[in-house]
DNA sequence: AACATAAATCGTATTTTTACGATATACGAT
DNA sequence: ATCGTATATCGTAAAAATACGATTTATGTT
């Protein structure tokens, strides 16, 4: 009784909701600004550069990886990380429009 | 050692997840899409186009309205809530123009 | 004044998220 | 083969999010 009710609601907007979920935490964001600065994979520095600790940061990758924003490959002892820029737009895209349509009904109200 | 660590990050960073948290439940979006299309104050239909319990939804709406998306005002025994437009497309510019600036630097990689 | 209705808030249970240390795994170097 | 290093995973604790029923609050109606 405390689980979102997410069958619910409509595919689209469990799929909008979930983009922005992996969006909403600063590490998560500095690791995607990061990585897309850099536009290269990045091999073992990215602990480095988030303040957190090496599990945490490793739990916040994954999680990024899942959504399918970035992408990793495993380099010897190190693994490489960066932007995977075609679902990176793709699900960019989906949720910029989704609120950028909503805009077009502004004429006026209250 | 669980409450998010916020403070190790910028600003900048940190109010963006903040968007990106509140449009990060399916529930939130459809109140967004419905008071957006409908272009208008809605009072009191709200609880009933939304799946959930009247104090779950009492409790979104509160969410957004902390944020800044929506506004509500009191009309007697009900309550209206409507887009609050210019917070809406300051704050959603802010989220999208930030990724969407991160696509500039998209060249090649791995 | 008494009652009905709408909506916010309170209290609480459950689940999910965040975070870290410890451990496991996998590879390169010696 | 052994050791060191990098990264993922496990276990766990604390906090936040989600959801609902019950209650409170505020207004309109009779």
């Amino acid at each position: 009784m405390a689980a979102p009710k997410n069958e619910k609601f409509s595919k689209e907007q469990i799929e909008i909701a979930k983009i922005a979920k992996v969006i909403s935490h600063p590490a998560r964001i500095e690791i995607i600004k990061t990585l897309a600065e850099k536009n290269m994979c990045i091999c073992g520095e990215i602990v480095d550069l988030v303040p957190l600790s090496q599990s945490t940061v490793s739990q916040h990758l994954k999680e990024l990886k899942e959504v399918g924003l970035i992408k990793g490959t495993i380099d010897g002892v190190k693994s490489c990380y960066c932007i995977d820029w075609t679902q990176f737009e793709e699900k960019i895209n989906l949720l910029t429009e989704y609120f950028n349509k909503l805009k077009g009904h502004k004429i006026k109200c209250c």
